[in-house]
DNA sequence: TGTGAAGATGAGCAATTACTCGCATAATCG
DNA sequence: CGATTATGCGAGTAATTGCTCATCTTCACA
């Protein structure tokens, strides 16, 4: 385990708490308005209102504040992709798709630049098993989905899935298309398109 | 036209040719098997087996030397789909959507990292128009093969295509899957699935 | 062969960075 | 109330970075 990943110290009182939170914000925020250049532990700290004292009095280090972002945001993920795949279990295959797509697209559309660049932070990261482990669980998530359907080789249909949808929200995002539901429908018909299951 | 983006002196003799050269693979090699945070310049430097004082006769900042790298990708990529585009012209849609896939994961094999890379790096440079031109010019002829065969809404469709097929290329270099056949022929599924040609 | 231009050098400067530490303040509890 | 513990502070430090410039070497050409 790479401790430089890991908060260092869990807050107990209440004011500390808001400190963590309004630290992981700041962050959050400038990554978003800033750029990955102006993150640095100094201006976290400025943005949040704290010093840097008290920023590394909880993070080790500016990288385990942006891998507990991520931790976070790939929690988020696994809990609705969870749902989704529970209330597609009773669906035709079509709305099901539908019901998977919304909720991946949720995740995208809450916060798109900071989903955006936050995957790519962890491109540069030490993959910390956590997160390793919430990714496989998407997998498979979407894995066991397909093989209850039928389809062959549903892992690695899950993997290029997985990977088609990320690419083409991502691009739609960086390209300021704002439009989700039409996105949706493009989406649905690359995977169904992909699946052979337009009917 | 930001300058900071453009190299400074054009080489006249031949051994400062070599030393632009040095320096731009220099800095791929450090991109690929060092990562980007060990894109420094003295680094650079010293891996091109020159001084720092040469590698800013040349560029104007590190910047300028990841621009160029991004450039001479680029008008590689639009020298490889302009030719298979027009090879493709002669062919029946199946072949010929295989011909373009063949000509963009050629880019992609011929050094993947890399291209992974410095497609990271350009999203953090202020966007050179140069490079948006030849970005614009790689849409331009997806679209317009597209239009050519009655295909509807051509440029909605070619910027979906070149996200998704620009996903699962990615996503599968990070894997380290080296089947570039095996990808090729998900791609051509991919990609017909979503112009509901499987035909 | 000599002379100016082109090229190469690398020590070192200014700016920025991550991070520490001694001390002040606030909460908790006997 | 103390006393203990948790929290907050921010100037300061060591290391790193981008980059310059005075100086030396190599080349082109009359």
């Amino acid at each position: 385990m790479d401790t430089r990943l890991k908060p260092r110290k869990t807050p107990v009182q209440g004011r500390s708490k808001a400190t963590c939170d309004a630290v992981l914000e700041a962050a959050a925020r400038i990554l978003v308005e800033e750029g990955r250049s102006a993150l640095t532990t100094n201006r976290i700290a400025e943005r949040a209102g704290v010093s840097v004292g008290s920023l590394y009095q909880y993070f080790p280090g500016k990288e385990a504040i942006v891998a507990e972002l991520i931790r976070e945001m790939r929690r988020d993920m696994v809990v609705l992709l969870r749902r989704a795949v529970d209330a597609a279990a009773t669906q035709a295959f079509r709305p099901a798709v539908g019901t998977l797509l919304a909720a991946t697209l949720d995740h995208h559309t809450a916060r798109p630049e900071l989903a955006r660049a936050l995957e790519r932070e962890e491109e540069d990261l030490p993959i910390d098993m956590e997160t390793q482990v919430l990714k496989a669980e998407l997998r498979g998530l979407i894995a066991g989905f397909l093989r209850e359907r039928g389809v062959a080789d549903a892992e690695r249909c899950a993997f290029d899935l997985v990977a088609m949808c990320h690419g083409m929200a991502s691009a739609a995002v960086r390209a300021g298309q704002d439009d989700t539901e039409g996105l949706k429908a493009r989406l649905e018909r690359a995977v169904l398109g992909y699946l052979g299951r337009p009917e």
